[in-house]
DNA sequence: AGCTGTTCACGAAGTTCA
DNA sequence: TGAACTTCGTGAACAGCT
């Protein structure tokens, strides 16, 4: 039993199928960006109703302040994002590890392959 | 099928080609731009004639009443247009990036040591 | 494997100007 | 008035961390 159970995994918000957990709630790919995107930026919307607008697939970029409405109401919890900080760290070590790789490169290329090119520049 | 079909992409208020969906409706540019100017102030247009003048590329200009009932026919909505508020605070946002953008190209151009040590990549 | 953020092409808003 | 243009929100695909 339960082997080729394929469940709805319908997004929370909007309906439309979820990819997976996203801040807490089942989404689709959509509403998972849209959260991230327009969380912080709520004080700026404002729903041109009485903020009952439906959210579907097909309407959900109608109006985002219903949206983000129900993203809340899904259980999105915008704490879920992550601080700038920690954002700023990750890019840190991204560079240092391109660096790192860069250099290995480099170093292999020199050591294994002694390059002809260079052997003789200008014939 | 449907290999090399070419959608006609008939603008639904006049015939024309249409650009795409612009309020809920597929329209062309003429039409859009007549709906956003128009439909605010739709109190003032009274059809000279019984209201049902014809409606496309030649005489679309004529009986503007008539062209805009065609488009509410269509089913464009007016609570597309983005509100005077929401204008309102994109562009002071504007303002703003402007102003960022003046005084980062006078500092660039003003500083004696070129570091690159601020890494602000795409915002 | 699952959940973060990132990237980028695209659609649909507004803006400009002849 | 409307063709051309700018701007920006969207979301599928991708990359990295745990």
């Amino acid at each position: 039993m339960a082997s080729g159970e394929d469940e709805p995994r319908n997004c929370a918000v909007c309906g439309d199928r979820a990819t997976g957990y996203h801040f807490h709630a089942l989404t689709c790919e959509g509403c998972k960006g849209f959260f991230r995107r327009t969380v912080n930026k709520s004080t700026s919307l404002i729903c041109p109703f009485a903020g009952s607008c439906k959210v579907n697939k097909a309407q959900r970029r109608h109006c985002p302040a219903c949206r983000l409405q129900k993203c809340l109401d899904a259980g999105m919890k915008k704490d879920m994002i992550l601080s700038a900080e920690v954002l700023a760290l990750r890019r840190a070590r991204q560079v240092q590890r391109r660096a790192q790789q860069a250099s290995l490169q480099l170093t292999s290329s020199s050591s294994v392959h002694p390059s002809p090119a260079l052997a003789t520049p200008g014939a």
